[in-house]
DNA sequence: CGTGCCAGGTGCCTT
DNA sequence: AAGGCACTTGGCACG
């Protein structure tokens, strides 16, 4: 059963924040702030409306006008609440992450309410999905190619797919599920070059990487490094 | 002057929210829904109390019971709300980002408001500040360097630092602030390999990558490319 | 708990 | 618009 204040008083609010995140709720703030975070890197949010959530997992996010990503959060530290001057939130996020304080001058809308059920959720065409495809339809890679292992390890980390290609070349697979930048390159050469201290000093070995598309530059990366791009396309993907 | 509505019906919230955001104002919307992504991947939200944000950009952000990021978004589309079964709003993401739709059984809390001056940060202490700290005292790198440019290009992409050690010696400087993983090492690489096709073919070039900390394994890829690990901490850090 | 790696990464800046 | 890269990246799975 929500609750819901408005235009309370800085007393009223921190109270009544303080009881329902005891209650396992999650608390939403909508006021005018300013916020600062103090740690490793500085960051001061001037004075402005915006929505806090205060998550029963001590979670503390800020959000405002614009953007996916919240202005400023914490999570980690226990969250404390004052009333001394005006309504203030704070999160001490640790050594690297910082501590965040935000102060409200007004808060408009302060609502409780118990998220439950509001964690699951079920996720499908992700890389594992792209993996199950390629190894259902080897010739996908490249004609005639055979997996023969998945996550293989090596010094350098483990290969998606491990395998051999039409002549019987030793092969590793690399996989992305987006369009593939310079690290997706320099990641499969680091394998490669894994592979070919592993086995034998004068053993071939081939690495593809495997992916919707690839950048200009990462294209010739592979190419200069004598590596191959197999453009396949994600199951779910429209462009098929 | 923020409005909030109570317990309203679907209709009314509908209207209310697309009254709100055509004023330019931000929805925040409380209340038990289901959520759906479709698109390249595949995302189900199952029943539960989630905040829906509405901003003036026309970014959904739907929050559950944990976490920083949002259990669903969407952005780029119109944003377009439904009263015909609950409310329903959704908003198209675009081909790679997929469609989201949010339908709530129960609206608990709708609130609209003016989100300005939201969006106004300060923020330092970031990698552009421990650059500058380099840059001012070079020997924090190593002893007698000698910056001579800073974002200098190359075909591999910009190399933050460039400079002379205490021998004269070419020498890249990548430039990472938190702890250090295995792509930076091969970032670094690339920029060195760079400048070695770059300059004389038997030119030696040195790498030295100056970050806080770096993780075991990619300590053992640098050494193993003939390449510098040099422990700077940015400004603003308590572990001077 | 550290390490590595994917992510609908997002956001920012340059060409 | 596309490419390249930092980010308090976050989050997960594995040794």
């Amino acid at each position: 059963m929500p609750r819901t204040l408005t235009d309370p008083t800085a007393d009223r609010a921190a109270a009544f924040a303080t009881d329902a995140a005891a209650d396992g709720l999650t608390v939403s703030l909508i006021g005018s702030c300013v916020a600062t975070l103090t740690g490793r890197s500085q960051r001061d949010l001037a004075a402005g409306v915006r929505t806090l959530l205060w998550k029963p997992d001590d979670t503390v996010v800020v959000h405002g006008a614009s953007g996916r990503d919240p202005d400023a959060w914490a999570s980690g530290g226990p969250v404390t609440v004052d009333a001394a001057d005006g309504l203030t939130v704070a999160c001490d996020g640790g050594h690297t992450a910082g501590a965040l304080r935000v102060r409200f001058d007004a808060v408009h809308t302060a609502t409780a309410f118990d998220a439950a059920g509001a964690d699951a959720t079920t996720v499908s065409g992700t890389e594992a999905a792209l993996k199950d495809r390629v190894l259902d339809t080897p010739d996908l890679v490249e004609p005639g190619f055979q997996p023969l292992a998945t996550e293989r390890d090596t010094p350098a980390g483990p290969i998606d797919i491990y395998g051999r290609d039409a002549d019987g070349t030793v092969t590793a697979v690399e996989l992305k599920n987006v369009r593939a930048g310079p690290a997706a390159a320099s990641q499969l050469q680091r394998y490669v070059a894994a592979l070919r201290r592993t086995l034998h000093a004068d053993a071939t070995v081939r690495g593809i990487l495997v992916a919707p598309a690839v950048t200009a530059k990462t294209r010739r990366l592979l190419a200069d490094r004598g590596l191959t791009f197999s453009p396949v396309s994600p199951p779910g993907s429209r462009d098929r």
